[in-house]
DNA sequence: CGAATTTGACCTGCGC
DNA sequence: GCGCAGGTCAAATTCG
C-alpha cells in the first residue's frame, strides 16, 4: 500500500509513460535490425522476415502493456487528485472541528504535505502524521468514505478523552524499532496524553488467532518462553503468557488461552513485532499476523464523535474494495469478552481458523449480538457458506461494497467459507480431510474474491502461506500453491502491484519445503525491517 | 547444572 | 480510596 501511495503524489508526465523507454528501446532495436538487414539481404531474407514478425509481435505486446500501464497510471492520478481534494477538505474540517471540540486531543497540527499524509500508514508512521490522519480522516471517512480512499490513518482510542500534549522523549523512545519493554514500563513513564496513548495503542495492536489445536500451544515456528499464567475472569482455562526468546529483548509476546466454550479451540494473541530475523518456519505465522495487524493499523480511522465508546474503523474502499472492516475500540469494561484473550483496551484483529460451525459461528454471532461493541476486527476463516462469500466479506451485510453504517457493524468478518477454513485447520492440525476437487473450487472462488484488492490479497496470502508452511502435508501445499497462483495471475492481469512480487515470493517459498528459501518481502512497511532470511537451525519446542 | 516452567506476589489501570 | 482484573516479575521448582 505504501509503495503504491508513495508513487501517487508525483504524477510526473514522464512516469505517466513508464514503458515508453522500453518501447523506444525496442523500436530502436527494430530500427537497428532494419538498418542492418540490407547488408545481409541475400543471406538472411527469410530469417529477417521472421525476425521482423517476431519483433512486430513483441511490439504489439509492449504496446498492450503500455496501454495497460497508462490506464493504471490514469487511475492512480485520479485517485491522487481526489485524495488531494479530500485531504484539503479534511484539513479544513479538522481545523473547524478542533476549534469547536472540547475533548478532542490534538496538538497544533503540523500540516504535512499531502504526499506525507499518503505515506503515513502503519506503525512506522511518524507520530505527527498519525495524529493528523487520525483526527481528520475519521471525520471525513464517515461522511464520505468514497472520497477519502487511503486516508484512514491511525488508531483511535481513549485519546479523544485525553488532554493535548506531547512528549518528545517518549516519542523518540518509542519511535522506530527501538521498542522498549515491558509495556508496563512504558506505561509507567508515559503520561496520559493523547499522542502517547495513541502510540501505545498503535504499538499494541494485537492479532488474535483462533485455531483448533490439541497441543498446549500452536507451533508457529517461533521460540517462546512462558513467563506467567493467569486465570482470567469468565474463562476457567488459564491464560498463559509467553515472550519471544529468539532474540534477547524481542518485544513480541503472545497469550495463549483455550476457548471456554470449546476447549479444543486455542486462542493465541500476538502482540508486537519481532526485532530480529525470524526462522523460516516462523515467518509464515509472523507474516500472517503482521499482515493482519498492518491491515488493522493502516486501515484504521477514528471516530471523534464517539464519547468514550466505540471507534469505528472502516478501511478505505481502495484498500478493501468495498469490504468494510470495523475495528472497535473502547476503554470500558462493558465490552469485555470473557472468552477472548484480547484486551478491550487494544485494537485486535482476529484470524478465526477454527472449523466448528457451532463454535465459530456462535462466536461471531455473539460478537454482533451480545457484544455489540467488541473491540475486534475478525478475519473469520470459518464456517460460512462459500456462496455467501461476498456478503460475508461485507460484514455479513448484503450488497457488499456499500458503506455500512458504523453503528450497525460490530465485527469485520472476513470469511473464507467453510471449505477453506477446514483446509486451513487441517493444515494446522496435520490432518487433511478435504479432496482436491474441493480445493480447486475453493481456489477459484477465493481467487475471484481476492483479486479485488492488493492489500487484502496480501493478508490472505500471508494467512495461506502460514497454513501451507505449517503443514507438512503435500495436499495442503498444493492447495496453497494453486490458490496463490490464482492470486498471482489475477494480480498480474488487473493491476501490477507490489503484491505480485510478494505472492511470487510466497509461492516460491512454499514450493520448496524445508530448504532455505527467499523470505517474502512484506508489503507492509512496519514489518519489513527485521524480516530477513534466517537460519532455521534453531528449531523450537513448541 | 543450566534452561524452562510454575506460581504467588506485585504493579498498574480502571470503575465504583 | 478501595477492590478487581489483567499483566508482569522473580524465586522456587522441575526437567533434560
Amino acid at each position: 500500500m505504501e509503495v503504491l501511495l508513495m508513487k501517487m503524489p508525483t504524477p510526473d508526465p514522464d512516469i505517466a509513460q513508464p514503458n515508453k523507454t522500453e518501447v523506444g528501446r525496442k523500436l530502436q532495436q527494430n530500427a537497428d535490425l532494419n538498418s542492418l538487414s540490407p547488408s545481409h539481404e541475400d543471406l538472411v531474407d527469410g530469417k529477417e522476415e521472421n525476425e521482423l514478425e517476431s519483433a512486430k509481435a513483441e511490439m504489439g505486446e509492449v504496446k498492450e502493456e503500455n496501454e495497460r500501464l497508462k490506464k493504471m497510471l490514469e487511475k492512480i492520478q485520479e485517485n491522487y487528485k481526489s485524495l488531494q481534494l479530500s485531504f484539503s477538505e479534511i484539513l479544513q474540517q479538522g481545523a473547524t472541528k478542533k476549534s469547536t471540540s472540547s475533548f478532542v486531543s490534538s496538538p497544533p497540527v503540523n500540516v504535512p504535505e499531502p504526499q506525507l499524509v499518503s505515506l503515513s500508514l502503519g506503525r512506522s508512521t511518524p507520530m505527527e502524521s498519525l495524529k493528523d490522519g487520525k483526527i481528520t480522516s475519521s471525520i471525513k471517512s464517515k461522511d464520505d468514505p468514497e472520497i477519502v480512499p487511503g486516508l484512514t490513518l491511525g488508531l483511535d482510542s481513549k485519546s479523544q478523552l485525553s488532554s493535548p500534549g506531547n512528549s518528545s522523549e517518549d516519542q523518540v523512545k518509542e519511535d522506530g524499532g527501538a521498542e522498549t519493554w515491558p509495556p508496563s514500563k512504558i506505561q509507567k513513564t508515559t503520561t496520559r496524553n493523547g499522542d502517547e496513548d495513541q502510540q501505545n495503542h498503535v504499538k499494541r495492536a494485537r492479532v488474535s488467532v483462533r485455531a483448533r489445536c490439541d497441543a498446549p500451544t500452536m507451533n508457529d515456528g517461533c521460540q517462546w518462553r512462558k513467563y506467567g499464567q493467569k486465570i482470567s475472569k469468565g474463562n476457567p482455562c488459564p491464560r498463559a503468557y509467553y515472550r519471544c526468546t529468539v532474540a534477547p529483548g524481542c518485544p513480541v509476546r503472545k497469550q495463549v488461552q483455550r476457548c471456554a466454550e470449546d476447549t479444543s479451540i486455542l486462542i493465541t494473541t500476538y502482540e508486537g513485532n519481532h526485532n530480529h530475523p525470524l526462522p523460516v518456519s516462523a515467518t509464515a505465522m509472523a507474516s500472517t499476523t503482521s499482515a493482519a495487524a498492518s491491515m488493522l493499523l493502516s486501515g484504521s480511522s477514528s471516530s471523534q464523535q464517539g464519547l468514550n465508546s466505540t471507534a469505528t474503523t472502516t478501511l478505505p474502499p481502495q484498500l478493501l474494495n468495498g469490504f468494510n472492516f470495523n475495528l472497535h475500540e473502547n476503554s470500558t469494561k462493558q465490552f469485555y469478552l470473557p472468552n477472548s484473550t484480547s484486551s478491550p483496551l487494544f485494537p485486535t484483529i482476529t484470524l478465526d481458523l477454527t472449523s466448528s460451525p457451532s463454535s465459530s459461528s456462535k462466536y461471531s454471532n455473539r460478537f454482533s449480538t451480545n457484544f455489540p461493541s467488541f473491540p475486534s476486527t475478525s478475519l473469520n476463516f470459518s464456517s460460512s457458506e462459500s456462496s455467501m462469500l461476498p456478503a460475508v466479506w461485507g460484514n455479513g451485510y448484503p450488497g457488499y461494497g456499500a458503506h455500512v453504517p458504523y453503528y450497525q457493524t460490530q465485527t469485520g468478518n472476513l470469511s473464507l467459507g467453510k471449505e477453506p477454513q477446514n483446509q486451513i485447520y487441517e493444515s494446522f492440525s496435520g490432518n487433511n480431510l478435504q479432496g482436491e476437487t474441493c480445493q480447486q473450487s475453493l481456489t477459484e472462488t477465493l481467487a475471484k474474491a481476492i483479486t479485488s484488492d492488493p492489500s487484502f490479497r496480501s493478508v490472505i496470502a500471508a494467512a495461506i502461506s502460514s497454513m501451507v508452511c505449517s503443514s507438512a502435508d503435500q495436499k495442503d501445499e498444493k492447495f496453497g500453491q494453486n490458490l496463490m497462483q490464482a492470486i498471482i495471475s489475477q494480480d498480474g492481469k488487473d493491476q501490477p502491484s507490489f503484491s505480485s512480487g510478494y505472492f511470487n515470493g510466497l509461492a516460491s517459498s512454499t514450493s520448496q519445503t524445508g530448504s532455505s528459501v527467499p523470505q517474502p518481502s512484506f508489503p507492509f512497511p512496519i514489518f519489513n525491517s527485521a524480516f530477513k532470511p534466517a537460519s532455521d537451525d534453531k528449531e523450537h519446542k513448541n
